[in-house]
DNA sequence: TCAAAAGTGTTATCCTTACACCCATGT
DNA sequence: ACATGGGTGTAAGGATAACACTTTTGA
């Protein structure tokens, strides 16, 4: 260590350890009658966040406790997204630094105890353009494309402005590229960076921006969420995590619905069926309902033993077989 | 927020915010002439790391000044990994709490700025079993395996002894069953539960064990270690990030032993470069060496295009057309 | 001449995708 | 009868894996 550093730590070695704190941050998926939908706090267009604090025995279980106690929704499988610092005005002048670790979590609606702030909102309302199941949303080609490309076009730079438009192209599958339902936050970010958010331009309402682009939150809780549907709609295609919004007993179309929902985009019902079957992911109950409307569908239930058994990973790399 | 809430709350505040710590944890990656390394601090079996404080303009910038003070390594490609949560004994009773965030970081070994204390060494020091490059390595069956079953055997439950038994041949292979190079924190996992790695059973060395599974590293530096190779495992699959690890020209071979290295298995020759060739992921120089023995080879570079262009995604989901 | 590494070509197989079609039930 | 959803079969296309084979250099 050089006498440089040596410095710099005596000189910040008072202050460091007191203005620390730590967010626990939520972002709580259910999908209720096909909807795709995330836990808000109230009024306050917020996510479910509280502080960890000491006698939380861990980070996961101090997420329970906030999420419980502020909309008392019981959570089951749970998942860290991403952690990352900021600097928090507080007073005047006095600076706070705040770590907030995000996670994703995965339950479904409980009526039982209905306490009073909670709120289940589609997150289609905060992503109006992430929804494709009934084709590319109008809104995309007509106002989006647009002001992108007026976004592009406002770089000094001839690099710059064609970088910008190939990053839009790629994100949101401008000119016959393909829709990827995965690149969530790109898309959100990209749409931040060109100031299309309100959450960019710092609540000074920008006329007709706020109603196309979808609900803001406070502070950056969009993004968050934004990072808790990209994870998801990619986990859903590798691990059975699908399960856990589902009631115990379904339909093949209901987890069909399901995905649906989550990836904003149809699936292929024969393909579908047949992809589930394989893998064994679910058994016959034995009975059928006729509650669809058609002819009656047989009832499944998750088989939970591929827990244990598959810890399948595709491999992508031409190994050899040795 | 109810009446039980407030009083928790109020009778937290005056001590919570003031315990809290945050340490950033390194597992820094090169691969050495064949050999994928990490870097470690000193004769400590340490990884590089250091707590978060006031200034750092973010998270990552905060470790990247960390790592380059204590080993002189600049990092390039950063990302994270994972944060929890401990209770960390300092005085007799006193307790504080530790946020530990961990990063992936990828860069190649610079012998400009040798520094004192960094050390590269092979991560298969540390984890012996992972080098399948010379086919499956003898003490994994000689070995591991009947100390895996023996503690398998020792469960009480009927149940938790077939558990134990299939955990142990998913994660390793046995029986027939095909190796996964992914599953490096499950395998890790199970080592310490069985109480097989010398960091579960707190110091004790329990004679013969410890040179078979691999040097131990101080609190849970292993176990991160583990994170981030199972990580990079996984992600050279379908990012191009190798490349973070290459010099700035080489040759397909060259490209082909790095990834054998960090997979610790080979691959086959024709496929690889085909596999590359198709992707447009490298560009030949022009130029060719003779440094390999034998028929001269081509060199090629990285095309950095490909990082703006592809945002490939696999899918797995047979979404429909349209 | 041989070893070692650089390259090319071909084939079998599996998986994905698309699409055509039939079945069972309620109105 | 027909709308609605349940359910089956199959064929085209692409990606992967395996392997056989040729080329070019240095020792």
């Amino acid at each position: 260590m050089d006498d440089q550093t040596k410095k710099t730590r005596a000189g910040r070695a008072k202050r460091k350890a007191h203005d620390l704190k730590a967010d626990l941050i939520a972002v709580v998926v259910a999908v209720n009658e096909g909807e795709p939908c995330v836990l808000t706090i109230g009024q306050a267009n917020a996510l479910p966040s509280g502080p960890f604090e000491f006698d939380h025995r861990s980070l996961q279980s101090g997420l329970r406790e906030w999420v419980e106690q502020q909309t008392g929704q019981p959570l089951g499988y749970i998942e860290q997204l991403y952690t990352f610092a900021d600097r928090d005005r507080i007073g005047a002048e006095y600076q706070q630094r705040v770590i907030s670790i995000s996670y994703l979590a995965l339950t479904r609606e409980e009526y039982a105890g209905v306490s009073a702030k909670r709120c289940w909102e589609s997150w289609y309302d905060y992503f109006p353009f992430e929804d494709h199941r009934s084709g590319t949303p109008p809104m995309l080609l007509e106002v989006l494309r647009p002001r992108l490309m007026e976004w592009a076009e406002g770089a000094p730079e001839v690099e710059t402005r064609r970088e910008r438009r190939r990053r839009a192209e790629v994100a949101f599958g401008f000119d016959d590229r393909a829709w990827n339902e995965e690149l969530v936050l790109h898309r959100y970010e990209l749409l931040y960076e060109a100031g299309l958010v309100e959450e960019a331009v710092g609540g000074r309402r920008s006329g007709d921006l706020v109603p196309v682009q979808g609900r803001s939150m406070i502070a950056d809780h969009r993004r968050i969420m934004a990072t808790g549907i990209a994870r998801l709609r990619s986990k859903i295609k590798y691990r059975p995590v699908v399960f856990e919004l589902m009631p115990p007993v379904f339909t093949l179309l209901q987890l069909q619905r399901t995905v649906e929902a989550l990836a904003g985009r149809l699936v292929n019902k024969p393909n579908f069926r047949r992809l589930i079957e394989q893998q064994e992911l679910v058994e016959e109950t034995g009975e059928t309902t006729a509650e669809t409307g058609g002819r009656p569908a047989k009832l499944y239930r998750f088989r939970h033993a591929v827990l244990d058994e598959t810890v399948m990973a595709g491999t992508k790399l031409p190994l050899t077989r040795s």
